[in-house]
DNA sequence: AAGGGCCTCAACCGCTTTAGA
DNA sequence: CTCTAAAGCGGTTGAGGCCCT
């Protein structure tokens, strides 16, 4: 018996998806939950099947995903992880919270890969390609374009000598020190993915703002006040050093944290009811913002 | 300004894995 | 244990934007 197909693809369409679209998926998910994929087009009136609107809720409209690139970090855990899993896209974004598996891959195609192999490393074995014994998994294209790179430098060379692992290391920091852009690119306007409040006791915050420079990031939260949401984000983000805040309603605190991996972050917790000054929101948020780059509003 | 080639990434395709009857 | 449907996964495609000539 030969297998049935995921869905009746005749009228059902293709192609990117449209705003309203996905207004009609988000409010769907957000108020029933991720539950049988086959039923969620008919139930959320999508011409779609039940894969595109997984996909398309997986890979860009989940809530909790990071926008823009990947910052040098989640660059350099991409690499590890690939040299330990290979091409397990899933595996390895499941290290990276809130970044997708496709993303993974279609970073590594388009940025990693071809870093690596500019800098004499065969992105896969990861090994320095002057080591390789052959180079015939590169296709007719690869080859054209590795003919076409410059010799990797005489440090390069060098470290051939060396061992494996110090190989990897080295070109590894080299390449960090490169330096990746790590542009923040916020994708999803926030008018467009706010819903109605379920009238069910759900325990996710939805967050806001009026400008289009920042994340909007759902988080996980029973909080009633920004001090709980706070200490929420505590739980969540180890990492940083947070302050003590207070705890009054109508307090603003700013200042600047330091995580594990040297970067500052300005923070500020607004715990007003009803609106700001900064007109970000009309209830208490949390904000985080790394080099006046990337944003994050954690609202209520 | 035009157009050709290249690059990026959202989305699709088809195979594999998992869950449940 | 077997079969089937659903979900997961990785490879690939192609539209649209960018860059270079």
């Amino acid at each position: 018996m030969g297998r049935q197909p995921c869905c009746d693809k005749i009228g059902l369409k293709k192609g990117p998806w449209t705003a309203e679209e996905d207004k009609k998926l988000i409010n769907f998910i957000l108020t029933n939950g991720q539950c049988c994929w086959r039923a969620v087009p008919k139930l959320a009136g999508l011409l779609r099947c039940g894969k595109s609107c997984r996909l398309r809720w997986t890979n860009y409209l989940r809530p909790d995903l990071k926008r823009g690139l990947l910052s040098e970090y989640e660059e350099k855990m991409v690499i590890d992880l690939h040299s330990q899993l290979g091409n397990r896209w899933s595996k390895i974004a499941s290290h990276l919270p809130g970044r997708t598996d496709n993303e993974i891959k279609n970073h590594w195609n388009t940025h990693i890969k071809k870093k690596l192999k500019k800098m004499g490393i065969d992105p896969q074995t990861h090994k320095s390609i002057s080591q390789s014994s052959d180079n015939t998994h590169l296709s007719d294209k690869d080859k054209k374009q590795s003919s076409q790179t410059p010799s990797p430098p005489k440090e390069h060379k060098k470290e051939a000598a060396g061992s494996e692992t110090e190989i990897i290391e080295t070109n590894i920091s080299d390449l960090i020190m490169d330096g990746f852009c790590t542009e923040e690119v916020p994708l999803v306007e926030p008018h467009e993915i706010l819903v109605p409040c379920a009238s069910s006791s759900s325990t996710t915050s939805t967050s806001y703002s009026s400008s289009s420079s920042y994340s909007y990031s759902s988080f996980s939260s029973n909080s009633e006040s920004a001090a709980n949401l706070l200490q929420d984000l505590m739980n969540e983000f180890p990492e940083f050093e947070w302050p003590n805040i207070c705890e009054e309603n109508g307090i603003v605190e700013e200042g600047l944290l330091e995580d594990d991996f040297g970067s500052s972050w300005d923070f500020v917790v607004n715990n007003y009811e009803g609106g700001n000054a900064n007109n970000i929101g009309n209830d208490p948020f949390v904000g985080l913002e790394l080099d006046n780059s990337q944003s994050w509003v954690y609202g209520l």
